[in-house]
RNA sequence: GCCGGAGUGGCGGAAUGGUCUACGCGCACGACUCAAAAUCGUGUGGGCGCAAGCCCUUGUGGGUUCAAGUCCCACCUCCGGCACCA
């Protein structure tokens, strides 16, 4: 026999499959498909190390039990190479990113065919490449078309190492994900997709992924983060130096009916009541309306100043416009209310209006004369309205004001919205609008536009203004790492400014502060200090006294106590007393003997009772203690829901805890009923919490102790007529009376600009007269230009700013000068859709084809690194969802199934990294070992989305493992008169390791064939049965399989062989092995029929173990079939 | 703090509510050898015992069950995600 030599077998064989192509993926309508993804590497300089292939390996050894079953598989593998990490390591080595990259695909492609993986190489893409990155700003085109890439100025985070800007995604805490340095907040020209659009639906959609690991959604949910809760409007007071109150002027926008239709009336009564002057006048020929006779109609009746604010609803907003044009004079404020459209833009419906009025409306001047500008848009209507007033309110330099009208384009006969756009006011997210009666200030965020506004040099209603700007300049310079550090509640009153609480109406402060985030809600809080631990903690250090609203309920779910569903709650009132010790710092605690209740001395209000009295009566009863003597009522009450054991009845208790101390040791004797009821005992203050096991019974003890946030669920108290509430419900009502519903998302939009050189240009082009102009596609692709330096210049600009000859183009739409945008995208953008590409990698025409893409998607695996949850596997399912939406894709969804490796770590435990020295390398492996020991050894090391430690020693394992199937060569024979029970055994471990594959349980599939080697090794084994155990063995050790197999005389490789099938004859036995036991444990075993009676099976048992039965008492025989019979008996 | 996941020999780890510790590493002893390595064989959770055997054991404490590593409750520890997100 030759000996096993991994060195020439495997590179013998590899050139072979080569050649042969049987890796080759076709589309073949007759064949299922299988798509087997791995996620494609970055090509980093240092090369593999031996934690990399695992991954690969397991999908390698996926996709070829796939093939060998009769799937057409397709395993791809690529190249991500564009982005900072390939960019940092071309300056570092002074080599152009072009040439590194070049070279380290060159040299992890060597290592990735050196452990022989099955991929189609021929399908190889790389995203640096201009074929592949043309789809990539095809894509980026196509979202800019449907309104999902926008330019905008706001901070973001920037990394002064990396000198570029970066997304929520790339970041680490608050530090650069690659490079570790702590982020700054700069405010630049950034290009940005909306991924927020989708939010929703990313969130959804992962109810459609039951084949991907809960931790994985359980990320994406988290970084989603969707709240549900409520905005409500607190208006503002304030007095101006000149006086006197702005005047309504509204109009109206129907053509059909007259203005005492919808909502017009109800404003007017509301804006009249608040003490306004308002003008709603009455516009002629609403069916058949002309500009002149509208516009001069309001010019001649209706007083317009420099306190006026105008209202115009929809035709109403063109009027108002063309009325501010003429009159030429400041006014207060415009207030747009889904203003009509403008008959050029693309799908608007024919209007009578059309051509009666002028739609060249000067809006620089609008914005100049209005002394603030408000554009309303009703979500409901959708395309094409929605674009084109997010349009009107940029050409008015305004953001858009989006929400829910009541009824469709405000026809509604109530329209808050209207309301609140046109008075002074702040709005607040809140997710506990139930807590609203407790809302004593409110908190803006140092970034709000009211803030910023508020200090401008030319608004005077701050008293404190300049006290406030310094705060606002201290805040932005914090770095995030001391707000992050120093979670120390700052903050700032605004002097001359209250707001009104809309449920209380009273009149509360208002401040600016940290904690409170610009870029979540609405940047505005109201603030809770009862019912919020940051609230209160603010509250402490401003020595704002808190209001409770929420008093805590309790509901007992287990235990003997726990409240019965079917019976009607009773209610009674209450006193929950805390008893301290005359001297000890101790308290006096009550454990029942009914029921597991440790708690306070409690007791019912008896009618006309004074709930002091009923405290002092109840802890002489239950106590003996006579000398009680009230400290302090501990404020409001508590509840709770129980069953009481020696009434039968639920009980919802309402008690009012009040804090006493005794005088001195004075008691009398307890009566025996109450002994029997329960014990008192004096607790350690520090053991009180411990020793109580009732949940309203510690709010009571909170109280003691000055803890009192309560953020739990309760009934409401001092709210009004919402007193005696629980709380959920309260939530619904009172949003409902003083707010609207609102869902808020932590997911921001993605900032997909970076200042830097080695990515996909982004292709647009900038012209002075057209604005921002779209590349044409056949101008596809925007090459990178290749230039000397690339590196970052840290202006904010990218260094292809530099490259005149590339930056200067002409406007593709008037052909005038323009400039090419330089800035480029992440390193995101070409992973974001690579897995569609390698379905039709040569295509010309089209990023995939239609054919293709149907028989290929979706990906029916994708198995990659864990830490990638919430960065590349959020935006490829946002952008295939788009690509979805413009029906490119024809699935919801890209990945199917998704497996996340575990981390193979050093020997010593921690990372493997250069740095700690530990690495070891694939090729040291591959050359002392071999591929295929490598490969088994990877498999078995342990569960495969477990995080191991590499042990060489454990590997040599695996190598004996393959020597010892190497050996068995010899040992075959022709005969099958051998040991029945190894082909039991095959078959047995046919379906455990096809299993095992699938359900990728790789250890458990190769123990079950090294334990039917060591059978084979014993009892023997067939040339036949030697045979058909390879083909399970040639997923796992491919080179060594395909060898053996050839040598055994098959002419065709053992890879396209069919996979073996097991008969299901083999796997039941007819002899079994049956415990028996006597109280449970096991005291013998007895071979028996498998069919075995179980009187029969009783008689046998009762013999084997007689001597453990003797003298007792048999009460119950337990019979399992096929294993184990037990006789219960008596104590 | 909140949300996920996990705690089993000396080590990596097996185990549809039914004999806990499969398989592998390591270790001990034996065979082969002058010897060593390699290979093969036997053994290997802990305690008591000469032995037959007995008792204990899946992070801790309770519970359900004839029977719990597995199900339920409380707690402890570790790992991962989010974190001043209202």
């Amino acid at each position: 026999m030759k000996e096993y030599d991994h060195k020439k077998i495997e590179a013998k064989w590899q050139k072979i499959w080569e050649k042969a192509g049987i890796y080759k993926s076709r589309e073949n309508a007759k064949k299922p498909k299988k798509y087997v993804l791995d996620m494609f590497p970055y090509p980093s300089g240092d090369g593999l190390h031996v934690g990399h292939p695992k991954g690969y390996i397991a999908t390698d050894v996926f996709s070829r039990h796939a093939r060998m079953q009769g799937h057409e598989v397709l395993h791809p593998m690529g190249w991500d190479a564009f982005g900072l990490p390939a960019e940092n390591f071309a300056i570092k080595n002074k080599m152009h990113p072009r040439k590194a990259v070049e070279r380290n695909i060159k040299r992890f492609k060597e290592q990735l065919k050196m452990i022989g993986l099955d991929y189609d190489w021929s399908r190889e893409i790389n995203t640096t490449d201009p074929d592949f990155y043309k789809w990539t700003q095809w894509i980026f085109l196509k979202l800019y078309e449907k309104g999902l890439a926008y330019e905008s100025y706001e901070p973001i985070n920037w990394c002064p190492t990396c000198q570029t800007g970066l997304s929520n995604e790339d970041l680490e805490g608050n530090a650069c994900e690659r490079c570790g340095t702590i982020v700054e907040k700069r405010p630049m020209r950034q290009w940005i997709l909306k991924i927020t659009d989708y939010a929703e639906r990313l969130l959804e959609d992962l109810a459609l992924l039951p084949q991907w690991q809960e931790h994985i959604k359980e990320s994406q949910r988290n970084w989603i983060g969707k709240s549900e809760g409520a905005e409500i409007d607190f208006p503002l007071e304030f007095q101006t130096k000149d006086g006197p109150k702005p005047n309504y002027l509204i109009l109206h926008g129907w053509y059909k009916e007259s203005s005492s239709g919808a909502f017009i009336p109800w404003l007017k009564t509301t804006l009249m009541a608040k003490g306004f002057d308002v003008q709603a006048p009455d516009l002629p020929n609403p069916e058949t309306p002309m500009e002149v006779e509208q516009v001069n109609k309001v010019l001649e009746n209706c007083t317009i100043n420099e306190h006026t604010i105008i209202i115009g609803h929809s035709l109403g907003g063109t009027v108002a416009m063309k009325v501010l044009e003429k009159i030429n004079k400041p006014i207060a404020g415009l207030v747009l209310v889904a203003p009509a459209m403008n008959p050029s833009v693309p799908g608007a419906k024919s209007r009578p209006f059309w051509k009666t009025f002028d739609w060249n409306i000067d809006y620089k001047r609008i914005k100049r004369l209005a002394g603030f500008v408000a554009v309303l848009c009703d979500l409901q209507e959708g395309e094409p309205r929605v674009p084109y007033l997010r349009d009107i309110a940029s050409k008015l330099e305004v953001s858009l004001t989006e929400g829910d009208a009541r009824e469709r384009h405000f026809f509604g006969r109530e329209e808050p919205m209207i309301l609140s756009a046109i008075t002074a006011h702040l709005t607040v997210f809140t997710t506990r609008a139930d807590t609203l009666y407790g809302a004593i200030y409110l908190v803006l965020s140092p970034e709000h536009p009211w803030i910023t506004l508020a200090i401008d040099k030319n608004h005077d209603v701050l008293k404190n203004k300049e006290e406030v700007k310094k705060y606002v300049v201290k805040a932005s310079k914090k770095t995030e790492i001391e707000r992050q550090e120093n979670k120390d509640k700052t903050g700032i009153k605004l002097e001359g400014i209250e707001a009104i609480n809309p449920a209380t109406r009273e009149k509360i402060p208002v401040y600016v502060a940290d904690y409170v985030l610009a870029n979540y809600g609405t940047g505005a809080i109201m603030a809770v200090p009862a019912h919020d631990e940051r609230d209160f903690e603010f509250a402490k250090k401003f020595d704002i006294p808190i209001k409770e609203v929420i008093e805590p309920l309790s509901i007992q779910m287990t235990d003997t106590d726990a409240l019965r569903p079917d019976l009607p709650l009773e209610d009674r009132n209450g006193v929950a007393a805390v008893v301290k010790h005359w001297e000890k710092n101790e308290y006096l605690c009550l454990s029942w003997k009914q029921q597991p209740i440790r708690a306070f001395v409690t007791g019912g209000i008896e009618p006309q009772e004074d709930p002091i009295e009923t405290a002092k009566r109840e802890i002489e009863e239950e106590t003996g203690y006579m000398s009680a003597e009230l400290v302090k009522p501990l404020g409001g009450r508590v509840h709770a829901q129980f069953y009481t054991v020696a009434k039968g009845k639920n009980r919802f208790g309402h008690y009012i805890p009040l804090l006493f101390k005794l005088k001195d040791s004075t008691r009398q004797e307890v009566s025996e009923y109450e002994k029997n009821q329960h014990d008192a005992t004096w607790v350690k203050a520090d053991e009180v919490a411990k020793f109580i096991n009732r949940g309203d019974m510690l709010e009571v003890w909170n109280r003691v102790k000055g803890e009192v946030v309560y953020t739990g669920k309760g009934i409401l108290a001092n709210s009004g007529e919402f007193d005696g509430l629980d709380n959920e419900q309260a939530k619904s009502k009172i949003t409902e009376v003083f707010g609207r519903k609102k869902t808020t998302f932590k997911l921001r939009d993605w900032v997909f600009s970076r200042q830097r050189y080695w990515g996909e240009p982004i292709p647009i082009i900038h012209c002075g007269k057209c604005g921002i102009v779209p590349v044409p596609e056949k101008d596809l692709p925007v090459k990178l230009p290749d230039v000397k330096n690339y590196k970052p210049t840290g202006t904010g600009e990218s260094p292809l700013a530099a490259i005149e000859k590339w930056v200067n183009v002409k406007c593709p739409k008037c052909k005038g000068k323009a400039k090419r945008e330089t800035n480029t995208m992440p390193q995101w953008a070409g992973s974001s859709w690579y897995y569609l590409r390698y379905m039709d990698p040569e295509n010309k025409k089209a990023l995939v084809s239609a054919k293709k893409e149907k028989y290929w998607a979706p990906v029916d695996l994708y198995v990659g690194g864990a830490e990638h949850a919430t960065r590349h596997l959020i935006y490829a399912r946002f952008w295939h969802k788009f690509l979805f939406d413009i029906g490119l894709v024809t699935t919801l969804e890209p990945f199917t199934r998704l497996i996340s490796v575990g981390l193979i770590q050093a020997e010593d435990g921690r990372k493997m990294s250069k740095r700690y020295g530990n690495v070891i390398n694939p090729d040291d492996i591959v050359e002392k070992y071999g591929a295929d020991t490598l490969r088994v050894y990877e498999m078995f090391m342990g569960p495969f989305t477990d995080a191991i430690a590499w042990n060489t020693n454990s590997m040599i394992g695996a190598r004996r493992f393959l020597e010892r199937v190497w050996r068995l060569q010899e040992k075959c024979r022709t005969s099958d008169v051998l040991h029945g029970d190894i082909e039991k055994l095959l078959h047995r471990t046919i379906k455990k390791v096809g299993e095992d594959i699938e359900a990728f349980k790789f250890n458990t599939a190769i123990s079950s064939m090294m334990i039917f080697v060591n059978a084979a090794e014993k009892g023997g084994i067939t040339t036949q049965q030697y045979g058909t155990f390879l083909k399970l063995l040639a997923p796992f050790a491919p080179h060594m399989a395909e060898d053996l197999w050839v040598a055994s005389g098959e002419k065709k490789s053992v890879h396209i062989s069919p996979w073996p099938l097991y008969d299901d004859a083999h796997l039941h036995d007819e002899i079994v092995t049956m415990v028996v036991q006597v109280g449970g444990k096991v005291r013998g075993q007895m071979q028996v029929s498998a069919s075995i009676a179980e009187d029969e099976a009783r008689s046998q048992a009762e013999k084997l173990v007689s001597k453990w039965l003797e003298g007792k008492r048999v009460v119950k025989v337990v019979f399992v079939p096929k294993r184990l019979i037990n006789f219960v008996i008596a104590d």
